[in-house]
DNA sequence: GCCAGAAATTTCAAGCTTGAAATTATCTTG
DNA sequence: CAAGATAATTTCAAGCTTGAAATTTCTGGC
């Protein structure tokens, strides 16, 4: 049945190690999103769009906010359209190149994200806070170097 | 301006890790989505029910389904209805139960996940080849006990 | 200066996803 | 046995997401 009788013996642990990541992320932004929506009104993307525009406060363009948040850029401009609609962050041309368009988050967003950061940041620590401090220390040092490898 | 001046030290680090830990995720999704669009003309979805019904051959009712992949029942029935309009899974009704509908995969499905099964086993083993055996050890015991806080 | 190609963004159609409401069927208990 | 509660599924509206095509703008070589 199998077509590399020899194959490398990793090759199985290594897909059962992704089907676990992938359980343990979907269940953790499963739990953010009820979360986000129970207790804040509002969703996971917005929230992420929101977060990125707080750790850049000057404000980043269209590309750079997709590239951020690791999606296409048509999806980030339905988001930005949806929370500029809301007050929470804003559009402004550049100046020297006119097909750039800076976002930013407004006063009204600063406040809101200030308020929601908190609460997620206990969120989140609710959701891991089984995991030792040697854990974590492992884990986010596996997880650093996976994120070098992608360079797509 | 921080509502915790001695806060829990940990508290930054799981948050850290929790972005980093998506940040990961998301990127591997996205390779592999565009393995499955590009060489096999397929979503990532539809690609999570073939492989829920092959592990459970004998089939398994819609709500089964959506538990399995972490989705909600809507979102089973909609991803379940195209993959019968393609004729790669079959819906047959309970006779002991008719709330029930079962779903299994039709020979056509089976033929074709087994294909599309070794190919992803390659590309999953390309993307995280560059783990070492200890790191994969790790990861997965670590991931392991993060999943069975899961009781929601 | 002109023009071909590249770049930033938006638009669009199609598919994904959610949570709530509606439907149909089963169970329970008075 | 008749409600009323519970359960399995589908339907629905709204929002998310993608990749491709369209638009507008810039840049570099001529």
């Amino acid at each position: 049945m199998s077509p590399q009788p020899e194959c490398d013996p990793l090759s199985k642990r290594r897909l059962k190690m992704w089907i676990r990541l992938l359980g343990v992320t979907r269940a953790a932004e499963g739990q953010l999103r009820e979360f986000l929506r129970v207790n804040h009104n509002t969703t996971l993307p917005r929230f992420d769009v929101l977060a990125a525009l707080y750790r850049r406060r000057e404000g980043v363009t269209m590309s750079e906010l997709s590239r951020m948040l690791l999606v296409s850029n048509g999806n980030a401009t339905t988001v930005v359209d949806r929370l500029e609609k809301d007050r929470l962050v804003q559009r402004s041309a550049s100046e020297t190149d006119r097909r750039t368009v800076f976002v930013a988050l407004t006063a009204r967003g600063l406040q809101q994200f200030e308020t929601l950061a908190d609460e997620h940041e206990r969120e989140v620590n609710a959701l891991f806070g089984s995991l030792s401090e040697t854990e974590l220390e492992t884990l986010t040092g596996v997880l650093k170097r996976m994120g070098k490898g992608d360079r797509t």
